[in-house]
DNA sequence: GCATCCATGTAACCAGTTACATGATTTG
DNA sequence: CAAATCATGTAACTGGTTACATGGATGC
């Protein structure tokens, strides 16, 4: 997952570990951030199966220092160049490889499966731009069915709760109407990916998407 | 925090691992279960540590077996006591003894500290009706301070995403309406609690909780 | 020249997972 | 009696964490 995620972001543009792991945190959701302990470790292995490499620290393809914001962090970059690019234990500038792409693309797919994983579906949908219009509806597909049994969960739940324990019956209620939220914004999602791209069967006009969210089956 | 959740649980009734496992699911919010490969291994750490103890299958304090709808189960329990308690190798019901309940208050505590992550805090929350009034709404409040750094942080991270990336964008939408909405609810737990126990200097007309969540800063 | 932030890395640990092995009980 | 389900347990692995060690660069 860590993989998946350094590899996109790479894909993008240049990054040390350092200011990698801000961009983690802060661009992808991963809450609060990845420790070094695995980002390095993470890295490392990436170099070793060739999928990234680290490159000199000037003249590369994309510009690795677009106004961040962190003046401080640009300046450095600049004197580490104009120095002769780090020596023994300078900034170590990671690139993608082809080999590196290649990985990307495989773990974007094979990764799909295990998106019961909010965090895995999270990321893969922050990627879902480089996947083919079909992949990524199948993605928000499984994802929905998901969603929909995890609702079906939620909602036992709330009748299966203690009586007259406030504490849980709030949580299980707000547990439910997140997932009821999570699946409408999913079907949206869905919504906006057909009509984008009504790539099979599916007629323009008639029901798009069988919407789940609003159903209120009331089996007491 | 398996410990915690098995704790809470045996505190309620007698169950033995398996059933365990259903109710970790089923009625704490464990997201599509524990599996017993941490689950038995926790068991056996809490008996050896005295937490909890195997119980005869018949004649306990508690009646084991209250109406869960599953009649196998119930059936077989029955089965099993009046064949006189299983052999080498049958059902292992367990209890929790006077030091697993000192150990389930200190987990309760202790682990306070860490509900950065959402999955202790909901279990803390599923037990707070335990805990005392004090500590309950210290554990809310901490909860609001943490969610008002993540509401922050998801409201840069909507301004920072790429232009063009329409499903990290929705991706990021999505992630600070759910956190908006979290901090309301929590907000909203603690006026319930300010308004059940106005423990301190709180006076009852006055501004019962400051609400971020409303709060639309336009730092630009 | 000292404190602070930037930056990389290692080692020990931890809380869980999957896969495997075993066997009792129920039901058709 | 065979298949399904209930039930317990172990071993290897995974994907991270914290704590520690190191050192260059910057700012005051």
């Amino acid at each position: 997952m860590l993989e998946l995620a350094i590899l996109g972001l790479l894909k993008e543009q240049e990054l040390h570990g350092y200011e990698l792991k801000k961009r983690l945190s802060e661009t992808l959701g991963f809450a609060s951030g990845v420790s070094f302990g695995s980002l390095y470790p993470a890295l490392a292995r990436l170099e070793a199966a060739g999928a990234v490499k680290a490159v000199e620290a000037f003249a590369s393809t994309a510009p690795p220092v677009p106004l961040t914001g962190s003046l401080g962090g640009e300046l450095a970059v600049f004197r580490a160049r104009k120095a002769g690019a780090r020596g023994s234990r300078g900034k170590k500038v990671y690139g993608i490889t082809p080999r590196g792409e290649a990985l990307f693309e495989e773990l974007l797919a094979t990764e799909s499966q295990s998106s019961d994983d909010e965090r895995v579906f999270n990321l893969r949908l922050a990627f879902a731009r480089y996947l083919p219009p079909d992949a990524r509806l199948g993605m928000l597909e499984r994802r929905r069915a998901h969603l929909v049994e995890r609702l079906v969960q939620m909602r036992a739940r709330v009748k299966a709760v203690r009586e007259g324990d406030r504490y849980s019956r709030s949580l299980v209620e707000h547990d439910r109407d997140a997932a009821e939220r999570d699946l409408t914004w999913i079907e949206q999602l869905i919504a906006n990916e057909r009509a984008a791209a009504p790539s099979r069967d599916e007629a323009v006009g008639a029901a798009p998407v069988p919407s789940f969210s609003k159903n209120q089956e009331d089996n007491h």
